[in-house]
DNA sequence: ACTGAAATAGCCCCTTT
DNA sequence: AAAGGGGCTATTTCAGT
């Protein structure tokens, strides 16, 4: 990726409402230049979205988990990732290299809600979980240095 | 929270740049009152910002991987989060119950760059690390239901 | 707290270089 | 590809209920 772009993304990804003359003044060029260069951006799918970053404490959702889970039966069609994206708490799903053949990020309301969450990850998925619960988290979601 | 105003942190959480009038039809109310509850879910820390969902592979970060990590020294001072904020490559650092203390999540280019990145870690924090590798994303920052 | 309206600013398309 | 201009829509603030 080019230079500019790269300035374009970067700046995108600290604050995705930056005005196209805001973006403009950064990178140097007009407007209507920047304006292009983001649609493409778009376009070619480099950025995917913009996505309010939210407050887990605050929505109501202050319990964070990652659960390594791996299927009771190796032999089957593994189709987890599907059955389990109908959980809304399942915030990502990463197929890992290692004895584990998924690493779900998941957040509940309360140790509970992660109780009937775990138990709905087996059943729905057939498999056995390793649950490592988040304390507290010194930062995340730092944009990339680009 | 109340009603419109999950209504609101739920819509920006799929799409944070949709207009205040677009948000004024979906809860509503009229433009100006949808502006400053926004503005309110902003001062509150309710919404902390907005960014631009990336496509890692097309911004040249294209392995992703989950680093633990446990301090060699259980009694020394615990400042691990600080020492590490300063390698980019970090996007996440959580502090984890059970045997390890952190949990990281790491974006880089190749193989090669998570090996040096692995060395870094450990001789700024003096800890060990268990590294597990993201073969595939199958969702990734799903919004949450609000 | 919400509405409506007025002024400002930014978006977006089109033309030109 | 980038710049500039013009019409239009959204943002933002303010007064009123």
């Amino acid at each position: 990726m080019e230079e500019t772009d790269r300035a374009i993304v970067a700046a995108l990804a600290v604050d995705g409402r930056l005005s196209y003359t805001d973006l403009a003044e950064r990178v140097g060029l007009s407007v209507s230049a920047v304006h292009q260069r983001v649609r493409r951006l778009e376009q070619r799918g480099v950025i995917n979205g913009y996505a309010a970053r939210l407050d887990h404490d605050a929505i109501g959702l202050p319990l964070t988990a990652f659960v390594a889970i791996r299927p009771l039966d190796p032999s089957q069609p593994d189709d987890a990732p599907d059955r389990l994206a109908k959980l809304p708490q399942i915030e990502s799903c990463y197929s890992v290299a290692g004895e584990d053949f998924y690493l779900l990020m998941v957040r509940v309301e309360s140790p509970l809600a992660l109780e009937r969450l775990l138990q709905e990850i087996r059943s729905a998925a057939n498999v056995t979980t390793r649950t490592t619960v988040v304390l507290s988290t010194p930062y995340e979601h730092r944009p990339p240095k680009i």
